[in-house]
DNA sequence: TTATAAATGTTATATTATTACATAACGTTA
DNA sequence: TAACGTTATGTAATAATATAACATTTATAA
């Protein structure tokens, strides 16, 4: 069990909002929306972003430069994410994959390298893409 | 046995400079870089690099924005990536590992989805910075 | 309480990437 | 060769993403 972190205000506005939102989010699309409770500036944005990826609430979407809450319960570090992207409509969700997730987290080469974190993205065809 | 890609002349001028380096290097940093050979403009950089990515000549470290040349002379699509980083000196190397990349590009799960391609970015401390 | 860390507010600026439009070079085939 | 479509180039302007610097406030805990 991992400590609940309690979310700031400005943290609790924007992880709602990204978390109602259920797909990935920009980080001057959230700025729009939350112009209305008062945080006015770009800064205060990234930095509540940055902590809750930091404390694994939220990650990021690296390919895509945006925000996705996120969908598993257990990640509360996201030191091990994977997602599945549809380059028709853009459709991103969290991979939760055990056997993947434990094939990646114990991958190592022969570089003397020791990986404590990764990110992987698929991309494809989502089911409804596919069949138009 | 792949089609040989000709570069054009902006192309060849940036791929040179990245493939020399030897390392991730950033758009702004090639513009820079090339502007005496007449590339002026970020535009041109980013066409070049666009196609660079296209062809496999290069790949994008999406969690740097930054633009490494290809290490790995069976890759010519940029359809499955993987690379380590090294969070404290930014060291980047490609993965070439079979193994790894068989696994990920036979992946499925229950979604529905094909995924054609993949990105994967390793984190950690290399050898170098793990001894200091 | 007092100190420390975490969060906020604000302005300005840096960095990364694309739109729009005009022109030139190249490859194909009639 | 001439005409055509495709790819690449040049140039200016601007959009989108992200951070620096500094002042202040709020939360946490010894
Ligand atoms: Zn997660
Ligand atoms: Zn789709
Ligand atoms: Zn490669
Ligand atoms: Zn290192």
């Amino acid at each position: 069990m991992q400590k609940e972190h309690s979310l700031s205000k400005n943290q609790k506005i924007i992880f709602d909002l990204i978390d109602k939102s259920g797909e990935p989010m920009k980080a001057y699309s959230i700025l729009f929306n939350v112009q209305k409770k008062g945080i006015k500036a770009p800064l205060q944005v990234y930095r509540a972003l940055d902590k809750l990826v930091e404390i694994g609430k939220i990650h990021k979407i690296e390919s895509r430069n945006a925000f996705i809450a996120c969908q598993n319960s257990s990640c509360q570090i996201s030191k091990a994410t994977a997602f599945s992207i549809c380059e028709s409509c853009e459709n991103v969700s969290e991979i939760s994959n055990s056997k993947l997730s434990k094939y990646l987290s114990n991958f190592s080469d022969d570089s003397g390298m020791k990986y404590s974190k990764y990110n992987l993205e698929f991309f494809g065809l989502c089911k409804k893409c596919k069949s138009k």
